[in-house]
DNA sequence: ATATATAAAATTGTCGACAGAAAGCGTGCT
DNA sequence: AGCACGCTTTCTGTCGACAATTTTATATAT
């Protein structure tokens, strides 16, 4: 599983905000649909206390926007906004990489490994066609998690990531670069094996550059 | 004025979010107070439903901690934690001064060099011991808002500065740097005039890890 | 038929109140 | 004196309701 649940904070609002989250980040709440308080209110059978939480909260994750006394809007994500998530994740995924290189144990790189080895019989399994989604996350989530920076990790992970998966799912990306991404997994599982910080940071980032390049060509040429 | 107040959002949960977040960056709801909404409801005369809303807010911007059923307090910050956030600053605002190398107008220098002189005029009228804060804090707002990155400004203005705030007024940091950094700044105006991506990302991260250095040292010597 | 102005409906912002849980307090027992 | 138990108080989580504003629908005039 992909998600890491944390606090169960047993509250309605709290319930309510993961609902919404993933039913914003599958598509089930399409782009742009308006987030009407007592329309939810009614469905979910709460009233508009703990919802008016949560949506404040999903502010945060930046998954709606909010127009004072005009509702809010489930984000519509463009291109432009793409890239800058993919700048910002080139920096922070690739600061999370060298912190990784200094803190990661023995164990969190037998995970990574495994990781790769699952990702290969993907592959093998769909002919390379597969989309490399779920993997491809895991191991992100992974590499941030050995950072060991817990400021690091939440913007990461709470945060950023939500936005990311949500495109995903808007934008069905194909898996043009899956088997490319493998191979840079690989080298940066070797350079935190060698527990070389520069060298990880360097592959990481060049890593999430390709990834944005990728996505740019394939949205600019539609 | 350092802080830049972008919308107006005439609600009370709004206000009461800048009222409390004032309060806390500037210390007079001190790190560990506990915040008792009975209590601040009564204070500001508002109800507790905007207030929840607002202590929300305040906890996306990780300045009050939240415990389900225990409330929230005041951030506490210590070291590791202060580390934490110049890692992650490092990263983001290296990336901040690249994208402005490439997006900066030629009036935009012009502001980053009135700030320069500003800074010389205070260093000079003080005898070199002044708090740089302000003067610091508005030129890396300056270059920040020249990267032209939306989310990367959101990011560090409105979540991660208000915590960095906090953490000078609660730490009273010595101007021990000051011209040193100064000088740090110098060069990274000249890198920007030159459209220098590499180099104003390498300035910028070297100038934080000494910022981050010198902390670590005062702190640890106490 | 289009545009404008007015009225009606729905939605947001705000409030006060109640139930259940947590914390603080005092009393009684060892 | 110290600890445990139960009671009181306070606080959080939740709800329903009201006022003001925005949006939608309708009717009227050009």
């Amino acid at each position: 599983m992909a998600t890491s649940e944390i606090s169960p904070e047993n509250t309605l609002g709290s319930h309510i905000t993961e609902t919404l989250r993933n039913a914003i980040v599958c598509g089930d709440l399409k782009p742009g649909t308006k987030l009407s308080e007592p329309k939810l209110a009614k469905e979910y059978n709460i009233s508009r206390g703990p919802l008016r939480e949560a949506i404040r909260r999903l502010e945060s994750m930046k998954l709606v926007k909010y127009v004072p006394r005009g509702g809010v809007r489930v984000t519509t994500l463009d291109l432009p906004q793409v890239i800058e998530i993919y700048h910002i994740r080139e920096a922070l995924e690739g600061k999370a990489a060298a912190l990784a290189a200094r803190h990661i144990t023995d164990q969190g790189i037998d995970n990574l490994k495994h990781l790769l080895v699952l990702a290969e019989q993907h592959m093998a399994a769909s002919g390379g066609a597969y989309i490399q989604a779920d993997v491809d996350i895991d191991f992100h989530y992974q590499v941030i998690q050995s950072s060991g920076n817990k400021m690091l990790i939440h913007t990461l992970c709470e945060e950023l990531y939500y936005l990311v998966r949500m495109y995903r799912y808007q934008a069905a990306l194909q898996p043009s670069r899956s088997l490319k991404a493998y191979k840079e997994h690989q080298h940066l599982v070797l350079a935190l094996e060698q527990r070389d910080e520069e060298l990880a940071e360097l592959i990481m980032r060049k890593h999430i550059v390709r990834a944005r390049e990728n996505i740019e060509q394939q949205l600019l040429k539609s």
